[in-house]
DNA sequence: CATGAAAGTAACTCTCG
DNA sequence: CGAGAGTTACTTTCATG
């Protein structure tokens, strides 16, 4: 089975997005939402959560209220793999890590108790090689719901003039 | 009322940390993990929910199944606020998008469908700005799972050394 | 549709100021 | 003794075959 990139219904869509909304919701009420027998939505999400499509179910908290007051970026340059990988295993602080492309080959996000935790982090990576660190000042978006991608949703806004 | 920084006691700890592994779990199961009867974790939860620690509850899905094929993160220089903020809502690309300090004022996540839609995505952007582009090669780390932060905790791995 | 489990509600207990 | 937190018992709602 290859990656089962499409063939999500009106019906899927509605119960990712009110899956994303609430994830605490009963099958019982989603069935209510998306106008599905209970056991039908049921049968759907089980097939959702089996293909791998729904990862899970998580608890979002408020990093602030639980003590970190900073949120910061640090993008960190190539270094060896297995080190940096090593580093981020160790470092919990660390809420997303994403190896890229480009000159900065890393891209971490972080959460920390104050100014002083944070200088302990970002040493702990000045060690392997050269960063660059920012202070999350504020987060206008975060951990959108997505839809299943369909070309035909994409806005064509902005037309391209291809040069020449 | 101030923030609340603090007060989360082992029961409250390990109540998050199941919630946040898995969000669907009945207080019922929660309960008997926690060693508490299922009307006291309903209302310790209900507690954690209404002071906004617990911020809700969201199903995760698979980008790639979704049929998102590339992650980027692009790095938008200042420019006038709101309208990068305008512009942010209108790009459901976007999945998080922070206001951070230093020269590269943004940093967006978005997840697209290939090459051609990236294109479409990071010209909506430098049109504003300066702009610079990367692509998520793998993420060893995605919304790791956090604890209430307590100093004590904070491994001091790396002891500084205090030039001079 | 029936059966068992879980959620919500209420009355009671225990402990700690 | 009063406030807060937990338990047990009971009813309603939900999940599963």
């Amino acid at each position: 089975m290859l990656t089962e990139v499409s063939e999500f219904d009106a019906c899927d869509d509605r119960i990712l997005a009110e899956l994303q909304r609430d994830a605490r919701i009963t099958m019982a009420e989603l069935g209510r939402r998306v106008h599905l027998s209970q056991p039908a939505v049921t049968e759907r999400v089980r097939k959702l959560e089996s293909s791998g499509v729904i990862k899970g179910y998580r608890a979002e908290l408020d990093l602030t209220k639980l003590g970190y007051g900073i949120r910061g970026i640090i993008r960190v340059a190539r270094a060896e793999y297995a080190r940096v990988v090593k580093l981020i295993e160790q470092t919990p602080e660390v809420i997303n890590a994403y190896n890229v492309t480009g000159e900065d080959s890393w891209v971490l996000e972080i959460a920390v108790i104050d100014v002083q935790h944070l200088d302990a982090v970002v040493t702990k990576f000045c060690i392997l090689t050269e960063t660059s660190t920012a202070i999350v000042l504020n987060a206008p978006r975060e951990n959108a719901p997505v839809l299943p991608a369909r070309r035909e949703n994409i806005k064509h806004s902005i037309q391209k003039v291809t040069g020449k």
